[in-house]
DNA sequence: GTATGATTAAAACGAACGTTTGATTTGAGA
DNA sequence: TCTCAAATCAAACGTTCGTTTTAATCATAC
């Protein structure tokens, strides 16, 4: 009677994580309750806490599931420039590429649920709650050390404020491109739209470098701590 | 005893205003209780509905207090450009600044509560609240067909499509430009941060046009809907 | 076949939520 | 001074929250 049947314990592990990514982007942490997610997942609502301990740790295994995966492609490809590039400068656009490249290929598979779950990332790098911010803060340390370096060392006559902030700056559009043009543009030309995820990579991409290549601001060498 | 005394009912809903606002930015809406906001208000739990109804409508007109202002202000910048143009084609960057430069403005406010508004404006538009959502799109509706507007008859040659997306790019990087460098930056030299507000709007609009004014991607041009 | 450990199920826990009620206090005009 | 509407207050409402408990069920090795 049942298609997939009494579901080994992992199944429901992974159905509830499903479940709870889905949900998440939707209504955010404090707007999923315990039993949206089970009732979602088709699972008892004790099976998270048994599963998983609790709602935080329900939320860090949301996260860790595919986060640490996607931060270490990041670093496997720093890695390649680097050893490709052999104690040589190596072109800061490969270093965005290696950075931004990887979330949005990853954002744009919607098969095996990264489009969900790059979108819950991207909304959540400002989510207010102090524990998520923290363990996103541990999560990401190591990748962002390496790539600023990176980049400091790609851009020696750019002051590191201005990497800083620039880099910082490219992950806000980052994030605005993976949450897709929301209904903010719905007076203004619909038709122009155009949210082909094909296209979205190269587009950002050429924003970003242009961005990242702009003339600095003035003042920005004078004094600056480089 | 009392230094501010009994406060007059004027001061009360302001009070409220006040601490839903910073509250809301801190622990976000679902995280933000009534309780939280009277106690911080030095209120009575009872008077978040006596003066707003609701805590949906207390949302909005902590919204509404300020962005209507914001948005009026980009209008009439906008209005001065095209009076000044007469009909001219107008500098892309003098519309970018009047979108964005009023914004970063108000952000540098501490003293009223601007800083306090805009990252909490900044926050919000990743907020999965559906009817947060739906009022914001609606407060913005006018705004956006203007400046996007005005942007497409600036940059004629530019595919309709591009200019939506570059908008949407450069809206993300002042939300994270207003949000600030959080917490993900402390392990790269943390001395090199200059989180100086003076120079933030400068910094900002260096890149916005340097993204705005980037080469097209690869086949923006080919069969687009310009 | 039965013991065993892992998983699911149903029910209840106290706490916190947004909201409402009814009484009390306040302050300005008649 | 009295009046009355506006504002504040303490208390309680019913609901939902995350979590816990206890029993039933399952799979598997002996």
């Amino acid at each position: 009677m049942n298609a997939s049947l009494p579901a080994t314990p992992q199944d429901t592990r992974d159905r509830i994580l499903d479940a709870a990514e889905r949900l998440f982007v939707e209504h955010g942490f404090d707007g999923t309750s315990m039993r949206m997610i089970t009732s979602a997942a088709n699972a008892n609502l004790a099976a998270v806490n048994y599963h998983f301990g609790s709602k935080d740790a329900l939320v860090q295994a949301v996260f860790r599931r595919r986060l640490t995966a996607l931060n270490q492609e990041r670093l496997t490809e720093l890695d390649l420039l680097e050893a490709e590039a052999g104690g040589a400068t190596i072109k800061p656009s490969r270093i965005v590429e290696a950075f931004f490249g990887t979330a949005l290929r990853m954002a744009a598979d919607t098969e095996h649920g990264g489009r969900t779950f790059m979108r819950l990332l991207a909304r959540t790098y400002n989510e207010p709650n102090a524990f998520v911010r923290e363990f996103l803060a541990e999560e990401y340390a190591e990748v962002m050390d390496r790539f600023l370096g990176a980049l400091f060392a790609a851009l020696p006559e750019v002051p590191r404020a201005e990497i800083l902030w620039r880099f910082h700056f490219m992950t806000g559009a980052m994030a605005f491109a993976i949450s897709g043009l929301g209904g903010l543009y719905e007076l203004a030309d619909i038709s122009a739209a155009d949210d082909n995820p094909q296209r979205l990579l190269p587009r950002l991409m050429s924003f970003l470098l242009g961005g990242l290549r702009a003339p600095l601001p003035d003042g920005a060498l004078a004094g600056a701590n480089n």
